[in-house]
DNA sequence: CTAAGTGCAAAACTTTTGCAGGCGA
DNA sequence: TCGCCTGCAAAAGTTTTGCACTTAG
């Protein structure tokens, strides 16, 4: 896992105290396909291998690790928020409103915006979602 | 009010009866400029002119109108839902992210979108909103 | 050692829901 | 009249906060 390693190197770059909770809660973004996890599919998501935590923990931590650079917020449509690592590459979402699944596209609508459509704002960050039925909810019937 | 007239008469080709507090709701979103309205917004600008309408019905009709495809509801980045008239001609937001002001853009992302990065697909909806500093407020000084 | 972090409990806030009575068509 | 709507009250669900204890550095 040095994958982890990198993301706890940050921690310490930033003067943050690398806690068990902290690792765990990383960790869950961890793996073959980028996640987007909300608070509670991370509590659930860590709850097998540290039991202990407390969901506050979790809240606490997210938006500290936003704040420092580590988790970008998504909203997804839904009622709660989700994360996802900012150091995979940028792109955004197309969301089955059907079955939830967010596949990830490579396209990002900053790249053809002119910059006299924006004027003197200066841009942070931005947020692109497309909602619809994925292949498999379309297949199924449509509406349901 | 002819535009009100217009919003009412969308109800009736819905079989949605027109009552007091709907025409209330409809009429707060009319006006010069296109307005990001959220429930607790609508409640109270509704409060001068029509002080005994409750949240839950602003709740129950907000979701009913975005239902029926009058409104569209908007992720501006807040814990609130907002929603604006769907019949303002198309359009996305650059939010200042000090003083809350949302201004329009009149640039959609999907004009540039390449079928193939979509695939299989169906778009049904879709969000686009840039957050960042309005001139005023990076005159201010930005971080504040 | 000590400031930062955690867990617990309770609160805050937005939104939803059940129910009885009210009102538009 | 009849069924849709509304208001009240209470609940649900997510996120935040105060406080005392714990722990990483």
């Amino acid at each position: 896992m040095q994958e982890l390693q990198l993301l706890i190197q940050q921690l310490k770059e930033k003067g943050v105290k690398v806690t068990p909770q902290r690792q765990a809660i990383l960790s869950s973004f961890l793996g073959p396909e980028n996640k987007h996890l909300s608070a509670e599919d991370i509590h659930l998501a860590i709850a097998k291998t540290y039991p202990t935590i407390s969901l506050d923990t979790v809240y606490r931590n997210l938006g500290m690790l936003r704040d420092i650079g580590i988790l970008r917020e998504l909203n997804l449509g839904e009622r709660r928020v989700h994360y996802e690592l900012t150091s995979n590459i940028h792109h955004h979402h197309l969301i089955c409103t059907q079955c939830g699944d967010a596949q990830e596209i490579h396209y990002c609508p900053l790249k053809f915006l002119d910059q006299d459509k924006v004027n003197k704002f200066k841009i942070l960050s931005h947020s692109f979602e497309i909602f619809g039925l994925c292949e498999k909810c379309t297949k199924k019937g449509g509406l349901l």
